[in-house]
DNA sequence: AAGAGATGATCAAAGCTTTGATTAAGTGGC
DNA sequence: GCCACTTAATCAAAGCTTTGATCATCTCTT
C-alpha cells in the first residue's frame, strides 16, 4: 500500500551534458539506453501496436486488436470528456448519474434491479446509493413484501438534478454524435448491437 | 466514508403477506408502491431508457443518446469480460496490463510518456508502476539526463508476463471480433476513429 | 415446524482514478 | 549567479469497483 520512497537504481551523472533537444549519440554494437519514441504519440499509438504486436507476436489476430483498443480508447475518451464537462462540475460522477437514471427511470425499484439495469455490481450500488442518500438525492425505504431488499426513489433534489444533469448530458452526447451522419450512427449502434449481443454465445463473462 | 447502517424509514410490516409471485393489487386513485418494471432488463433498458427520455424530456436527441448508451455498454462488457477472464486470473488487471504493454512497445520509456500512450494521468501510471515495480515486472531508474523524469522497462518477468497475457488477451479479443465480419469490423473501427478524432473539433475535453 | 439453502444488501480489503498540492529539478531572463 | 517559471513525479484525500465474507430474511423441503 506503501510504495515509499521507490529504490531508484541511481545512475553516475554523465559527465558531458548533452545541448537540449539533442539525442544520445548511436554507438554500434550497444543497445540505445533511449530508443527513439518521439514519433510515438497518443494518436499514433494504436497503430505501432498493432504493427509492432503483429510483426513480432506470431498469431495475432491484428483486426480483432485493432477493434478492442479502438472501442476502448473511444468510450474512455468519451467519458472522460462527459464526466469532467458534465458531471463533476455540478459535483456528482457519471457512476451516480447512471443510478440516479436507472431510479428515475423505473420507479421505485430495488437496489438489485437498479445493478441489473446499469450493469454494476450490487455491492457498487450498494456504495453509490450511500454516497447519493448522503447528498440528499436519493431515498431508501425497505420493501413492503421482503424484508431483505430496498427501494429506492428520487427525492425532489434527485428530480431535480436529474433532469437538469440529463439535458447537460444530452447535449454534450450531441455533439459527440455530430461527427458521424444520423446513417453512419445508425449503423455504428447496430454494429456494436452487435457486438454486445453475440457476446452471449461465446462464454462471454457477464454480471450476475 | 462511513455511511454507518443507513437510517431506513422503517415501514410497518404488511398485515397480509402476498403469495408467492403474485403482485400488489392495483389501487385505483392511489398511486402504486411498486410500479411494474418487471418487464424491464439489462437488455430493453436502452430502449426503455430512449423512449422515456424522448417523451418526457423535450429537445432530447434520442439517436446521441442511443449511440452513447450502446458505446459505453459495449465496452463495459468487453472490458469486463477480459479483465476477469485474462487478467484477475493472471493476478493483474487491466490498467496493469495497459502500462505493461505501453513499456514493452516503446522501450525504456518515461512514465510520462507512459501516460500519454495509454491515455492515462500521469497520478495513475504512477500509482500502477508502483504495483508492477512492487510484483517485478517494471524497472524504474532515473533518467540520465532529467533528473525529474523516471524511465521504465520490463523485467524478464514483465516480458515473460506481458507476452503471454497479450496471447490470451488476443484471443478473446478474436472471440469478441468474431460476432462481426472483416468488413464489419473494418466500418466499426472506422466509424470509432471518426467519432475520436473529430473530437478535437468541438472543445472536447482530454487529458494533457 | 424446523433446518437447509438461496437471496438481497452490506461490509472489508485491496486496487485504480481523479484533482489539487507538494517536492525536486531543469530553463530562461536579468 | 539568482530568481521566477515550468515541468516530472509523487502524495493526499476522496470516491468508485471488485471479490469474497457476513448478516438478515425468505423459501423450500421434509
Amino acid at each position: 500500500m506503501n510504495p515509499r520512497r521507490t529504490n531508484f537504481r541511481r545512475l553516475v551523472r554523465p559527465a558531458a551534458r548533452q545541448v537540449s533537444g539533442a539525442r544520445p549519440a548511436y554507438t554500434p554494437g550497444v543497445p540505445q539506453e533511449q530508443p527513439d519514441n518521439d514519433h510515438l504519440h497518443f494518436w499514433s499509438f494504436i497503430d505501432h501496436a498493432v504493427s509492432r504486436a503483429t510483426r513480432e507476436l506470431p498469431g495475432v489476430d491484428p483486426l480483432a486488436m485493432r477493434l478492442v483498443l479502438t472501442l476502448h480508447r473511444a468510450a474512455n475518451m468519451l467519458v472522460y470528456d462527459l464526466e469532467s464537462t458534465v458531471h463533476r462540475p455540478r459535483g456528482w460522477s457519471w457512476p451516480g448519474f447512471r443510478v440516479l437514471f436507472a431510479v428515475w427511470l423505473a420507479g421505485p425499484v430495488e437496489a438489485k434491479k437498479v445493478a441489473e439495469l446499469s450493469g454494476m455490481s450490487r455491492a457498487a450500488v450498494s456504495a453509490l446509493v450511500g454516497t447519493l442518500e448522503r447528498d440528499g438525492l436519493v431515498t431508501k425505504e425497505r420493501a413492503p413484501h421482503d424484508g431483505r431488499a430496498v427501494h429506492l426513489g428520487l427525492t425532489a433534489a434527485g428530480m431535480q438534478a436529474i433532469t437538469s444533469a440529463f439535458r447537460s448530458h444530452n447535449e454534450r452526447e450531441r455533439e459527440w454524435a455530430g461527427s458521424l451522419s444520423a446513417d453512419e450512427q445508425e449503423t455504428l449502434i447496430s454494429l456494436l448491437g452487435k457486438l454486445t449481443a453475440h457476446s452471449t454465445h461465446f462464454e462471454a463473462k457477464h454480471r450476475a
